[in-house]
DNA sequence: CGCATTTCAGATTGACTGAAATTT
DNA sequence: CAAATTTCAGTCAATCTGAAATGC
């Protein structure tokens, strides 16, 4: 990122797809700050909130609640276990699973992400009223549903 | 990507940076679809934008106004000038600078890709109406400015 | 001198593909 | 047998860092 000053070309600067795209580059930039200097990045809080939010879990199933693809979950919860937030156990009613088990010390690591995360929401929306936020909130929500349903397998 | 359906956790599902995440997933991935097919991607497209809105230039200036670093500006101009879409010539008025200008060509390939963008918003915003369009694009523009604002150097 | 410009080599993150091994 | 799960080995685009060479 770093545009849409005064100078980007016009065509870009009313474009919903770039606005998107480089609102989504100011957020990014402002969470990839807060979970780095947490010990995070995006992939580990999403299968954190995940595995809070459904309880122990697959690796498939935690790939398709946080939308992450599976091959990356792999890595990421390599890196969760390594600093034991999580527990990976073979699942014993169904050998090709493992069990994800959100520990004590994963619990209280994902409860200063959510800090985090509000701390962001703040700043990213910083010039909208609460009216707006709400707005804005809801437009998204609309987009992304209508994508989301356009794309699901089953 | 490849969430927000009706598991993904509560608390990101309505959080305003995990869905400007999500839209702006949902939107690169028609993008790249739409670029990809038209042999281009981002990178170039934003350089070709910018060349065709202020003229020849610099890769400095190009770099400046199109929001890519230095860096990367070099490696897509030889893309770029490899399908002689833009010419790369030395500035005789400042030996260290190199001046860009867009070829027929370019303008022609440019052209395209402006109808894939547009064609691209219809996809993404297909669920909302005018008038939602344009509060979301505004909303999204003033998010943008305001921390574009509290990036310049200058 | 300090500064701007171009270039290269490299790293990171997020997203994704293909294929293998195992088990259902 | 077909299908699901985990894993590894990669690709790719976008972003950014550092350092060198050149010229202002």
């Amino acid at each position: 990122m770093t545009t849409s000053d005064d100078r980007t070309p016009t065509r870009l600067r009313h474009t919903p797809s770039w606005l998107i795209n480089l609102a989504s580059a100011h957020s990014h930039r402002l969470l990839a700050e807060g979970f780095t200097a947490a010990g995070a990045r995006g992939y580990h809080y999403r299968l954190l909130a995940a595995l809070d939010e459904y309880g122990p879990s697959s690796q498939a199933d935690l790939g398709r609640r946080s939308g992450i693809d599976r091959s990356d979950v792999v890595a990421a919860l390599n890196e969760l276990a390594a600093k034991s937030l999580v527990d990976r156990s073979p699942d014993p009613s169904d050998r090709r699973r493992n069990v994800i088990t959100l520990t004590p010390e994963g619990s209280r690591h994902l409860a200063e992400l959510d800090e985090v995360l509000t701390r962001i929401q703040e700043d990213l929306l910083a010039p909208l009223s609460e009216d707006e936020r709400t707005r804005l909130t809801e437009l998204l929500l609309r987009v992304v549903d209508h994508h989301a349903e356009n794309r699901r397998p089953g």
